[in-house]
DNA sequence: AACAAGATTCCCT
DNA sequence: GGGAATCTTGTTC
């Protein structure tokens, strides 16, 4: 399964409830960083009143939604960096939100780019996850993952399988717009401490998984 | 040309 | 819980 087809063959939301549990990786002078996807949102383009896209709203800062699936969307908010993935055919400007992962490899690493701190706050959130993976512009941005450093395991039997996968609606969208900003359109395992906002006592001992 | 707002995070109270 | 840091777009003067 190459990425092209994996980010096209299923809807949006089902792709973003697909990819938790499956690893995503940025190799870094040869030690690869990363964990875990434990936190994904489902923007669902130009009819979805939350997404960068909405109306057709297309400039040089949100074109990575335009491109083909498997293409990255690098949004810089303040001084941070987001990491998307473009879903869907070209010209459908659909796209999932990495929110969060749960650390595996290269955690000395990511604790250092995360200037010492260390835990749950290496990579619970979506500037986070950036910041522990060294980012600082937006060099990936339109670029086919293929020919960048990221990287999610698509094999299926590498895949960890969560106990629940909770939909709920999604972070930081004006409630004044109910219908989208309720929509439940973000995944997570639930009780994995290194969801954004997850309360400590709703932490499963087994951190969300089977 | 200036300004507010946004798919955020951190530090202080 | 409140405010600052500070990037990009769209709106308005």
């Amino acid at each position: 399964m190459n990425y092209l087809s994996y980010f096209t063959s299923q809807s949006t939301d089902k792709i973003a409830k697909d990819l938790i549990g499956r690893m995503l990786t940025f190799e870094n002078n040869g030690e690869k960083l990363g964990g875990y996807i434990v936190e994904a949102e489902a923007y669902m383009g130009i009819k979805d009143r939350a997404a960068h896209s909405y109306g057709g709203r297309r400039s040089p800062a949100n074109e990575g939604l335009y491109c083909p699936g498997g293409c990255l969307y690098i949004y810089s908010q303040r001084q941070y960096f987001f990491f998307d993935v473009a879903c869907q055919e070209a010209g459908e400007p659909q796209g999932v939100l990495i929110r969060a992962i749960e650390p595996v490899s290269g955690i000395k690493q990511m604790e250092t780019n995360r200037h010492g701190k260390t835990g749950v706050l290496l990579t619970n959130g979506p500037g986070k996850l950036m910041q522990a993976f060294g980012i600082t512009s937006r060099k990936w941005d339109l670029h086919d993952m293929n020919d960048t450093p990221f990287a999610i395991d698509l094999n299926d039997q590498h895949k960890k399988i969560a106990r629940e996968i909770i939909a709920a609606p999604r972070v930081g969208i004006n409630q004044s717009e109910s219908k989208w900003a309720q929509a439940p359109l973000r995944f997570f395992p639930q009780g994995n401490p290194y969801v954004s906002d997850m309360k400590k006592r709703d932490y499963d001992k087994n951190h969300g998984w089977a």
